[in-house]
DNA sequence: CTTTCAATAAACACAC
DNA sequence: GGTGTGTTTATTGAAA
C-alpha cells in the first residue's frame, strides 16, 4: 500500500483532482468516490489538516504522560479495592464507592472519534497543552482523592476495630463515616462534572460517539450507590454535623491536592462541599477547590495557573496573583460547555491512550532502534517507515470508513512494530492531504525552520506533511545547507523531494512556486557560471523580510519572550514536533521534558530573530551559537549583486564554487560547478 | 475593512 | 517541438 504512496509521489498529477483519483482508486470505499470535491474544498481541507497535525504532535505527547499517571492510578486503585473493600462489604455497603473507576474505566475511544475530535480544530495546541495539563490535574485530584478516601477507610476500621472491642466512640464513627460520604460525594461530584463535560461536548459536537460504541464514563461511578441515595445520605448526614464541619476549616478538607496526600493524617474535618454548592445539585467541585487552594503556596501548583497567567485553554489572561486568579477562574471559567467539553476530550484522549500506551511503547522502542540505525542511510531505497506504512494504512482506512468502525488494534502486520491505529494514525491520516493548499505557511509557531526541519526531518521525509514554513525559507534552507551554499534549481528540487514527503507529489505546482519564489525574492541571488546557474541567498535582505513575517500564536510569542514561561508554550511546539515525528529517539527526554538543548536552541535562534543554521542536522541541537557564528564565511564573496543589500558580512553572494558530491541521495549531484564564474 | 504577504496559476521568454 | 529555466502578472486566501 505504500507503494501507493511512493507512486503518487512519483506522479505528477495535473490537478489534485487527479491525484484524488488515484488515491480513491485504491481506496475502499466507494462513497469517496463519488464526490467529486472542488479542488479548493480539498485545499482547504488540506490546510486545515496540516494545522490540525500540529494540534495532533502536542496531543498525542503530552497525552501519552497522562496515561502514563493513569496507569499508576490505576494500580493504585487496585489495591485500594483490592485491599479495603472485602472488609467493608458487609458494614457500610453504602459507603463503597468504587474511587475514580469511572475515570479509569478503559472506554474506548476509536480513532474515528479521536480524529473527529481533532478535526474539530477547535483546540490550539497551546489550548491542547494547556487542555492536558488540566486534564493531569483531573487526574491528580482523583488520585488524591482516591488516597485520602482509602486512608478514611482504614481509619474508619481502625475505628470500628476499637468499636468491636471496646463498644465505644460511636460518634467518631460516625464522624469519619461522614466524611467519607462527604468525600465519597465529592467524588462523584467530580466524576458527574466529567460526565457533563462529556455531554457537553458531543453536544458541541466535539466529540461524536457511535451508537455502537462504549457509553462513555460514569456508569461505573455508581457502581455502589447510586447519585441520590449518595445526595440523600450526605444530606442527612450533613444536616446531623454542619457544626463542626462548616466551622474552620473547609479549605483543609477540599485542599485535596495537597494536604490530603502530603499528610499522613487526613483532616479530621469533613470534606463538607461547599455550602452553596450542595444547595445546587451541580455542585461545581472545582470551586471549593479553587478557594481552597488559596494559599500562597498551591498558587504555583495549580495547574491553571502559572507565571501569573491563567493557563484556561485560550486564556492567558494575566492575574496578578492566586486570588484574582481563582476570581477569573469562576468568572471566566465557569462550568460552561466549552470548558467541559474540553475536558472531556481530555478524558476520552487519556483513557485511549491507557489502552494504547504499552503498545505505543513498544513501537517507540521498535522505531529508535530503527531510525537509529538508518538516520544517515541514504533513501536510494527510501523503505517507508512504519510512519509512512502506518500513514499508507490508516489513510486507506480513514478514506474506506471515515466513520464506520474502529480500527481493530490487531495490524500486526507491520514487519517491525505493530502498526498502530492509535494516535499515530489519526496524526498521519488527518494531515494526509492531497493537493496544493493556498495558505499562508509563516513559520509557524515559531520555531525556527532550521531546528523544525532537522528535529522532524524523518517525520518530514515520510509523511506527507506539508512544512509550516514558506517556500521562501524552504529554499533558503536548501541553500543554506549545502555545503558551498549554492544551489542549481534542480538540486533545490531535489532537496524539496528528498526532505519533504510532501513534495514527492504535485510537482509541477511547488516547483512553479519554487522559481516563482526564486524570482521574486530579492533574498534569493542567481549567480551563473559556465555551466549554468546556481542559486543563492542574500541572507540580508532575508532577514529583511523576517520580521513581518513572524505569526504564530502571539501568546506563544509572548510567553516565549518571558524567559520563565517559555517552557510551556515552547514546549508546545517543540513537542508537537518531537510528538509528531520520529525524532523523539534522538531526543528521549522528550518522554517527560523536552530537551533543553533543542528548546534552548530554538529559543536562541527565535529570540536571535533570525539566524542561519547550516547543516541544521548537525548544529541544531549544538547551542551556545551566536548568529553570527552561523553564517558561512566559507568560499564566500563578496559580490554585491544588489548594492544596497551587500552592506555587511552577511551578503552570502558566493562563487560558483561547488563540490560534486555533497549530495550523496541526489539524482543530479553529478552536476559540478566549474570553478569559474562570470 | 484595508493592507500585506504568501501560495497558486499561468503566460511568456529564452536556452538547450 | 519539447523541456527546463527564469520572469512576470494575476488571483486568491490568510493574517496582520
Amino acid at each position: 500500500m505504500f507503494q501507493c504512496v511512493f507512486s503518487s509521489s512519483v506522479l505528477q498529477p495535473h490537478s489534485t483532482s487527479c491525484l484524488f483519483k488515484h488515491l480513491f482508486y485504491h481506496s475502499a470505499t466507494p462513497a469517496s468516490q463519488k464526490q467529486p470535491e472542488p479542488i479548493y474544498s480539498k485545499k482547504t481541507e488540506i490546510q486545515r489538516q496540516t494545522v490540525r497535525a500540529h494540534s495532533v504532535k502536542l496531543f498525542i505527547f503530552s497525552a501519552l504522560q497522562v496515561a502514563r499517571q493513569l496507569l499508576l492510578q490505576q494500580q493504585q486503585q487496585q489495591q485500594v479495592s483490592g485491599l479495603k473493600s472485602p472488609k467493608r462489604n458487609d458494614k457500610q455497603p453504602a459507603l463503597q464507592v468504587p474511587v475514580s473507576v469511572a475515570m479509569m474505566t478503559p472506554q474506548v475511544i476509536t480513532p474515528q472519534q479521536m480524529q473527529q475530535i481533532l478535526q474539530q480544530q477547535v483546540l490550539s495546541p497551546q489550548q491542547l497543552q494547556v487542555l492536558l495539563q488540566q486534564q493531569q490535574a483531573l487526574m491528580l485530584q482523583q488520585q488524591q482523592l482516591q488516597e485520602f478516601y482509602k486512608k478514611q477507610q482504614e481509619q474508619l476500621q481502625l475505628q470500628l476495630l476499637q468499636q468491636q472491642h471496646a463498644g465505644k466512640q460511636p460518634k467518631e464513627q460516625q464522624q469519619v463515616a461522614t466524611q467519607q460520604l462527604a468525600f465519597q460525594q465529592q467524588l462523584l461530584q467530580m466524576q458527574q462534572l466529567q460526565q457533563q463535560h462529556l455531554l457537553s461536548l458531543q453536544r458541541q459536537g466535539l466529540l461524536t460517539i457511535q451508537p455502537g460504541q462504549p457509553a462513555l464514563p460514569l456508569q461505573p461511578l455508581a457502581q455502589g450507590m447510586i447519585p441520590t441515595e449518595l445526595q440523600q445520605l450526605w444530606k442527612e448526614v450533613t444536616s446531623a454535623h454542619t457544626a463542626e464541619e462548616t466551622t474552620g476549616n473547609n479549605h483543609s478538607s477540599l485542599d485535596l491536592t495537597t494536604t490530603c496526600v502530603s499528610s499522613s493524617a487526613p483532616s479530621k474535618t469533613s470534606l463538607i462541599m461547599n455550602p452553596h454548592a450542595s444547595t445546587n445539585g451541580q455542585l461545581s467541585v472545582h470551586t471549593p477547590k479553587r478557594e481552597s487552594l488559596s494559599h500562597e503556596e498551591h498558587s504555583h501548583s495549580h495547574p491553571l495557573y502559572g507565571h501569573g497567567v491563567c493557563k484556561w485553554p485560550g486564556c492567558e489572561a494575566v492575574c496578578e496573583d492566586f486570588q484574582s486568579f481563582l476570581k477569573h477562574l469562576n468568572s471566566e471559567h465557569a462550568l460552561d460547555d466549552r470548558s467541559t467539553a474540553q475536558c472531556r476530550v481530555q478524558m476520552q484522549v487519556v483513557q485511549q491512550l491507557e489502552l494504547q500506551l504499552a503498545k505505543d511503547k513498544e513501537r517507540l522502542q521498535a522505531m529508535m532502534t530503527h531510525l537509529h540505525v538508518k538516520s544517515t542511510e541514504p533513501k536510494a531505497a527510501p523503505q517507508p517507515l512504519n510512519l509512512v506504512s502506518s500513514v499508507t494504512l490508516s489513510k486507506s482506512a480513514s478514506e474506506a470508513s471515515p466513520q464506520s468502525l474502529p480500527h481493530t488494534p490487531t495490524t500486526p502486520t507491520a514487519p517491525i512494530t505493530p502498526v498502530t491505529q492509535g494516535p499515530s494514525v489519526i496524526t498521519t491520516t488527518s494531515m494526509h492531504t492531497v493537493g496544493p493548499i493556498r495558505r499562508r505557511y509563516s513559520d509557524k509557531y515559531n520555531v525556527p525552520i532550521s531546528s523544525d526541519i532537522a528535529q522532524n526531518q524523518e517525520f518530514y521525509k515520510n509523511a506527507e506533511v506539508r512544512p509550516p514554513f514558506t517556500y521562501a525559507s524552504l529554499i533558503r534552507q536548501a541553500i543554506l545547507e549545502s555545503p558551498e551554499k549554492q544551489l542549481t534549481l534542480n538540486e533545490i528540487y531535489n532537496w524539496f523531494t528528498r526532505m519533504f514527503a510532501y513534495f514527492r507529489r504535485n510537482a509541477a505546482t511547488w516547483k512553479n512556486a519554487v522559481r516563482h519564489n526564486l524570482s521574486l525574492h530579492k533574498c534569493f541571488v542567481r549567480v551563473e557560471n559556465v555551466k549554468g546557474a546556481v542559486w543563492t541567498v542574500d541572507e540580508v535582505e532575508f532577514q529583511k523580510r523576517r520580521p513581518q513575517k513572524i505569526s504564530g500564536n502571539p501568546s506563544l510569542i509572548k510567553n516565549m519572550q518571558s524567559s520563565h514561561a517559555y517552557c510551556t508554550p515552547l514546549n508546545a511546539a517543540l513537542q508537537a514536533s518531537m510528538a509528531e515525528n520520529s525524532i523523539p529517539l534522538y531526543t528521549t527526554a522528550s518522554m517527560g521534558n523536552p530537551t533543553l538543548g533543542n528548546l534552548a536552541s530554538a529559543i536562541r535562534e527565535e529570540l536571535n530573530g533570525a539566524m542561519e543554521h547550516t547543516n541544521s542536522n548537525e548544529s541544531d541541537s549544538s547551542p551556545g551559537r551566536s548568529p553570527m557564528q552561523a553564517v558561512h564565511p566559507v568560499h564566500v564573496k563578496e559580490e554585491p549583486l544588489d548594492p544596497e543589500e551587500a552592506e555587511g558580512p552577511l551578503s552570502l553572494v558566493t562563487t560558483a564554487n561547488h563540490s560534486p558530491d555533497f549530495d550523496h541521495d541526489r539524482d543530479y549531484e553529478d552536476e559540478p560547478v566549474n570553478e569559474d564564474m562570470e
